[in-house]
DNA sequence: CACTATTTAGTTGTACGCAATCAAGTTGTC
DNA sequence: GACAACTTGATTGCGTACAACTAAATAGTG
């Protein structure tokens, strides 16, 4: 009855000195919470025929449009074989056009279509939706927000494949 | 010059009021630092011919063993359409065993072999490895792990399909 | 005992992530 | 202007994640 949770609850005092107990694992908890955030917005996500990657994607050309290929993998953190059949998606949906770049042709444009602009209407109600289920203090999401940007930032100084 | 990191880097000024702003998700920062920090764990587990979840397996495996496939997937919130090739690839490079249990033929008992043993040797090298890399204070990463363990606890109990 | 419901693994299909490689376009140097 | 070096995007192959479904075994019910 004191069971804690198998998952990075609190620690198990049979394994206080163990340095391979899972629960003691912070990239275990990050991949879990990665994954556990996620599958809050999928239910959100759904409705508008949108993966989360693809939702980020869509975040940033609200940001800007268009952007390229390059641009968009800079802002969010990913390559080209990931993104090239993602935008063939997008473009699929009717939400995005990919055009090249008549300055340069190596580059191909994002650029939102009508539809994709009038996507935004309902992403909006997306993020407080997420806090309202989450249940959490918008504090609390912050300093959350503050911890993670510092291991983004420690994890990309190392030096490990840092783009 | 204060270009301010494209990823979740201090809030841009342009963008303070835009609930869509990408450096304000919280998930987007989430999903940065998994694959950031997953990023840096790879050249360690490569040597050792494991991926990171693969790693997360055979963790649990050195705390108990044999386990079933659904005290794996327990253990790490994982399903049977993840684990079962997963587990067939741990098979195939001679770390597990997959054997039917006898007392309930509908489970499949995942056991360590002699060279699965073994390997735990060099994987206690690896958590102090990280987090010297990376750098940061460990009351720091004890204070992240917290407020992760927060949030999922918190994603769990929003009832989206929660296993 | 027969029959249904549940549990446990596995399979199929789709969508990321990432390493390695390639093709096409641009830039820098002479 | 010619040629090497670099940049940009796409492709291939592999390993997760996850939804939807199947198959086999067990538990529960009358």
């Amino acid at each position: 009855m004191e069971q804690s949770s198998p998952v990075t609850g609190p620690v198990d005092p049979e394994s206080v000195d163990d340095p391979l107990a899972l629960e003691r694992q912070v990239c275990f908890a990050l991949v879990v919470a990665s994954r556990s955030v996620l599958s809050v917005y999928r239910p959100l996500l759904d409705p508008m025929g949108l993966t989360h990657p693809q939702y980020l994607v869509m975040l940033a050309l609200w940001g800007e449009s268009p952007l390229s290929v390059r641009e968009i993998g800079a802002l969010l953190q990913l390559d080209s074989p990931t993104l090239s059949p993602l935008l063939k998606r997008l473009e699929g949906s009717g939400l995005v056009t990919r055009t090249r770049s008549r300055a340069d042709e190596r580059q191909v444009d994002i650029a939102l279509t009508q539809k994709g602009h009038e996507l935004r209407s309902e992403a909006v109600k997306i993020p407080p939706a997420i806090v309202a289920q989450l249940g959490m203090e918008l504090s609390e999401l912050e300093s959350l927000h503050a911890a993670l940007t510092k291991v983004i930032a420690a994890a990309r100084s190392t030096g490990s494949s840092e783009t």
